[in-house]
DNA sequence: GTCTATACTTTGATAGAC
DNA sequence: GTCTATCAAAGTATAGAC
């Protein structure tokens, strides 16, 4: 392990910043040189700094993981009871895929990366610890591992068919008709029964 | 454009079936001196008679969506009421994201090429005519094409979490269970209320 | 300590010989 | 119509300049 100094830590910084921007957009696939140039510096210093680049996609997914998203520790630790939970990830999830908008959350990387076996392998033992366990023990009932994972499926489908397919559908809709869509997928999901009838 | 004889139009289709089976087992990046070697001809013939890596997942695309997969138009016609098309899909969807099987199902090549813009438009572009349409068309009540797009999200997010992230609770759950609850989400999309509750 | 220059390995793509 | 030879780009590793 090198010890790091002042400016090292800054580059360090630097390498970080460039590269869960370029992950976020362009996926696993994005080049080293790339992110390196972004971040002032060449591709050598991603390595001396990360160790590699899976590493470095690694740190990433923390980092992104750990920031304000659709499913954060405070959303589902926060949440009066599970009904709010509900409308509370329902509003979230339509307000960051809105069309136009580059949302940095740990999904939209996910589902970008869905294509390298190394980045799905790292990602699932990330979803398990940060998503799927608090999920699984927050639910009241049976089943609670399969109803998380569910939950975390539909949060998954619907980014990717707005954000990534972009379907006409789902980009043009109402915020307020696709979050009761959601609000009652998810109160299924976390109560067994819906909270709302989809039609109101 | 070259003329092919018929020597090139039987290597062409040897190529073009080690690459579905090669593109469905190991995913997009699985090397092109790969897919050459399992159809007896070395890499260049590849470029060749499909011009990219690209262009012959491409046509790996084509070739797979037109075969039937999980949402077809037969699924979708056949069945004799809404309920019924629910439990069809569900069981359909359960079975064929089966751990250890790697059936190349249209939405599972959209998310291994989610990455990839042009990709994008034409799988957006495929959705919309093959399954979004007619499925919109069949729904009774309001807001069809929103729902339709929501049901589709939902295929799409439990294939990624099961397929492609490999989620332990999706993989490991009992398929009648999985079956159930995707029944009950599916349900809520289709006539608007639940046919069963989850833990029922 | 921090960083660049350089090169090795693999992979997708191309040019020209037969 | 097919192959050998080669190129360009990407991830990675080593040596050494300041």
């Amino acid at each position: 392990m090198k010890t790091l100094g002042k400016k090292g830590a800054a580059t360090r910084e630097a390498i970080l910043a460039s590269a869960r921007q370029a992950f976020t957009q362009s996926g696993y696939d994005v080049g080293v040189r790339e992110i390196a140039e972004n971040a002032g510096v060449t591709a050598m210093l991603v390595n001396r700094y990360f160790g590699s680049k899976e590493q470095l996609f690694e740190e990433v997914v923390d980092l992104v993981l750990s920031a304000p998203g659709i499913l954060t520790r405070e959303v589902m630790t926060n949440a009066p009871d599970v009904s709010t939970l509900c409308r509370d990830v329902a509003a979230a999830l339509v307000a960051k895929t809105a069309p136009g908008i580059t949302s940095m959350d740990g999904f939209l990387i996910m589902l970008r990366s869905a294509n390298n076996g190394q980045a799905t392998a790292i990602l699932r033992r990330k979803f398990e610890t940060h998503f799927a366990r608090p999920l699984s023990e927050l639910l009241p009932g049976e089943e609670t591992s399969q109803r998380a994972a569910m939950f975390l499926a539909v949060i998954a489908g619907f980014q990717v068919m707005r954000q990534v397919v972009e379907m006409a559908a789902l980009a043009q809709a109402k915020p307020d008709q696709l979050e009761r869509q959601l609000e009652a997928l998810f109160g299924l999901l976390i109560i067994g029964t819906p909270v709302k009838h989809l039609t109101g």
